[in-house]
DNA sequence: GTAGTTCGATTGTCCGGACATACGGATTGA
DNA sequence: TCAATCCGTATGTCCGGACAATCGAACTAC
């Protein structure tokens, strides 16, 4: 089977990057099938007009993501198993839309706020100060899922109510210029609350899934800090995890 | 401020990983402080007696891990924010461990049972076949944690009991020569039911932090199935995410 | 027949250079 | 004063080559 590759010199787009963006569709259309070898770097540079270090680069990138696996002295082959794709950096908002559900989102609260000594010490402003104060309920099919609070500094973008239903948070913030870099992460469960049991159309004591996340963008900037309450029976968190090596 | 950074050409050690550990060291140790240019990759390499590629592969494998930000046109930069580790392929055991704790560990079922259709689905074996079953009970400081329940394919290695007692199976796993290469994780709660809350000395009805998980190696095999479920008050999952860019 | 050795194949590491591209500040112009 | 332009600087991309390390299979010797 000889694979189909091409790239084109006169694109602005990287070759390293056309090739290895056909080579992951090849693997995800089966072209490339699961454990077959890739065939080696020094040939297929040859075959392609391209430098072996342009060949290893796009293969990299693969073996990353964690679609490829080297062997040295065997070769590159396609991992067979259902890879799909690492954990990314992703929004409630956007988890939903991908997944076919159609999310709502309602606002409950849009205020500033003076800031407790907990949200100053995380969002590292200062403790004198105000912060943005959002309350919102994501709903999909019209049924309650969760519950979302967040805090933001004041000054890094204007937080429109309406844009807030319409969309996600990242999306804003995205859009408001800001590169979202990294965020860490709390995952745990509690039972709920009864004013919580209420927001959420469950019992007091029910089961609740928790998340906590503070984001960082590109400059060290915190950006966000959330406290998420899920219902477990209509959410879940669902990721692959690779192993750095 | 000078750094000092120095590099062994005798040492069968790969010159960019001696350097990307040095820097990291730097960053670790607060000697490269958050915000500050790393200094151009030209001159660096110069410094070490090094060609550009190397340095920038070392530094690369820190951008990859969220130490450094490259700017093109600006400089290599450290992240200024709390970035401990991104997430990793991790055991319950070595969190634990790592943590400070001593976890202990009870194996209360462990043998070899016809596969159930879904078990045989997700491990990829014979519908016909057997499977080890492994259920253990996680302790930290001789109290409950969580009620693991695992199934490996036979022939992969062999569960001896008391080594089971001793380690966490990854580390067991690693040792048979097993290399670990990707997970898929899924984590939710629920409401314990009757056993499970005997289990971990908890009442009926009592919150439960829950993962499944699915692991393969780096040949693709499936070689475990896990379902775990955590006491939320002892127990919850803390991991950094980066943006893939 | 089995164990050890050799050897080809393939990736891993490293080099030195070249040009492109984007960012930020300084300069220039209105 | 402000906006547009220029330019230095640093990273981004790409090349061609060299040698080392490792894996697997064929081969050899016992």
């Amino acid at each position: 089977m000889q694979l189909e590759l091409s790239v084109d010199r006169g694109s602005p787009v990287p070759l390293y990057f056309q090739l290895s963006q056909q080579l992951e569709a090849a693997i995800e259309h089966g072209r490339l099938t699961p454990g077959s070898l890739l065939g080696n770097e020094i040939e297929l540079a040859g075959r392609l007009g391209l430098s072996r270090p342009t060949v290893r680069q796009a293969i990299q990138s693969l073996v990353d993501k964690g679609l490829l696996v080297r062997r040295r002295g065997v070769g590159t082959q396609v991992v067979h198993s259902q890879v799909k794709r690492p954990l990314e950096l992703s929004s409630l908002y956007d988890d939903l839309e991908s997944a076919g559900h159609r999310p709502t989102t309602k606002v409950l609260v849009n205020t500033v706020v003076p800031v407790s000594p907990e949200v100053a010490a995380t969002l590292g402003v200062d403790e004198a100060g105000e912060v943005h104060r959002i309350e919102r309920l994501r709903l999909a099919h019209g049924e309650p899922m969760a519950y979302l609070c967040n805090y933001l500094p004041l000054g890094l973008l204007d937080l429109d109510t309406r844009q807030l239903e319409a969309t996600g948070l990242y999306r804003l913030m995205r859009a408001a210029g800001i590169t979202l870099h990294s965020a860490r992460q709390t995952i745990g469960a509690r039972a709920a609350g009864a004013a919580e049991a209420e927001r959420l159309g469950e019992e007091r004591g029910a089961p609740l899934l928790t998340m906590q996340r503070v984001t960082f963008d590109d400059t060290g900037r915190t950006v966000e800090f959330g406290t998420h309450t899920y219902r477990p029976d209509r959410y879940s968190f669902e990721f692959q995890l690779l192993v750095r090596s």
